[in-house]
RNA sequence: GACGGAAGUCCUUGC
C-alpha cells in the first residue's frame, strides 16, 4: 500500500491525473485496497489544483469503499473550501466531521482563519481566532503566527510584537515565521528604520534572522528607494553568509529598472542566472 | 493490547 501510495502521489505531482486514477484502480484489482493516505493524497492535489468539487466527489467514493476519511484528509477539503470562501460547505463539512466525532484541531482552525485571511476579510479572521482561543481550544505555533498576521494587517503590528515578547516569558516558543510576520508588517505600518531595528534584535531573540527577514526588509527598502539601505542590508547579507535567491534578485532588478540604472540591473540578472536561478 | 515508526495536512518575503 505504501509503494502505490508514493506512486500515485508521483502521478499527483506530475499532474497526471489519469495515470493516478489508474493505479488507483490496479491497486484495488491487486487486492490492495488504497487507505486514508492514498485517498488524502489524491484529495490534496485536487484541492491544489482548486478541484475542490471533485475532491468532494473522492470523499463520498473513499466512504463508499469503507474508508473513513480522518483529521488529515477534512483539513485538507476545509482548507481549500476556506480559499474558495464556499461558506454553505464549509458549515457542511464541520457537521459531517462533528456527526463522525472528529473535533477541529489547530489545522482546522488554521484552515479556516488562513483562508479567510486570504480573502482579506482580517476582521472576520480576527474575530473567529478570538473565539477559538477563548473557547480554550488548543492553539499552536501555526495558529498563533496566522492570529499575528491577522493584528499586522489590520496595522495593529505593535500588539502583535508586545504580544509575543510576553509570550516568550510564558515560555512560547515563536519560530522565524512569527518574527518575520511582525518585521513585515512593522515595514508596510511604519518604516524600514523601525523594522532595522527590530531585526537588529533578532539575534538575540533566537537563532537570528534568515533569508526571508533578510527579503522582507530588502524589498522594502527597495520599493522605499533607499538605496544606502539597500546596500547596508546586500552587505549583512554577504557578511551572514546569505546568498541571494529568486524573491531578492527580483526585488534587485525591479529597483535598479525602475531608477533607470540598467548596468547594475543587468549586473544582477547575470549573477543570478550564474548562480543557476530562473526568473519565475 | 500498549508504545513507537510511516507514504497524506498549517503560517512569513518578490512578481
Amino acid at each position: 500500500v505504501c509503494t502505490y501510495t508514493a506512486l500515485v502521489y508521483g502521478f499527483c505531482r506530475e499532474n497526471l491525473w489519469s495515470e493516478a486514477f489508474q493505479c488507483l484502480n490496479k491497486m484495488k484489482a491487486d487486492g490492495c485496497n488504497p487507505n486514508v493516505r492514498t485517498y488524502t493524497t489524491i484529495i490534496k492535489f485536487l484541492c491544489n489544483h482548486g478541484k475542490v468539487d471533485e475532491s468532494l466527489c473522492i470523499l463520498e467514493h473513499m466512504k463508499m469503499s469503507g474508508c473513513c476519511p480522518d483529521l488529515v484528509t477534512y483539513n485538507i477539503v476545509l482548507r481549500e473550501l476556506c480559499l474558495q470562501d464556499k461558506l454553505v460547505q464549509i458549515c457542511e463539512l464541520f457537521r459531517v466531521m462533528n456527526k463522525e466525532g472528529l473535533s477541529p484541531d489547530p489545522y482546522s482552525h488554521a484552515a479556516l482563519a488562513g483562508g479567510m485571511l486570504k480573502r482579506g476579510k482580517a476582521k472576520i479572521a480576527i474575530a473567529v481566532l478570538v473565539d477559538i482561543i477563548s473557547r480554550g481550544c488548543s492553539v499552536d505555533t501555526v495558529l498563533y503566527n496566522i492570529y499575528f498576521h491577522t493584528l499586522c494587517c489590520l496595522n495593529r503590528s505593535r500588539e502583535a510584537l508586545s504580544m509575543v515578547m510576553s509570550m516568550v516569558e510564558l515560555g512560547f516558543k515563536p519560530t522565524n515565521v512569527s518574527y518575520n510576520t511582525i518585521l513585515k508588517g512593522i515595514c508596510t505600518e511604519e518604516n524600514i528604520y523601525n523594522a532595522m531595528e527590530l531585526f537588529g534584535h533578532f539575534d538575540r531573540l533566537r537563532d537570528g534572522p534568515d533569508l526571508v527577514s533578510f527579503n522582507t526588509i530588502l524589498s522594502t527598502a527597495c520599493k522605499q528607494r533607499h538605496h544606502n539601505m539597500i546596500c547596508r542590508i546586500l552587505f549583512q547579507m554577504e557578511y551572514n553568509g546569505f546568498g541571494l535567491d529568486v524573491v531578492s534578485y527580483t526585488c534587485l532588478v525591479q529597483y535598479y529598472c525602475s531608477i533607470g540604472n540598467f548596468p547594475q540591473c543587468l549586473k544582477f540578472l547575470k549573477s543570478m542566472l550564474s548562480d543557476g536561478l530562473s526568473p519565475t
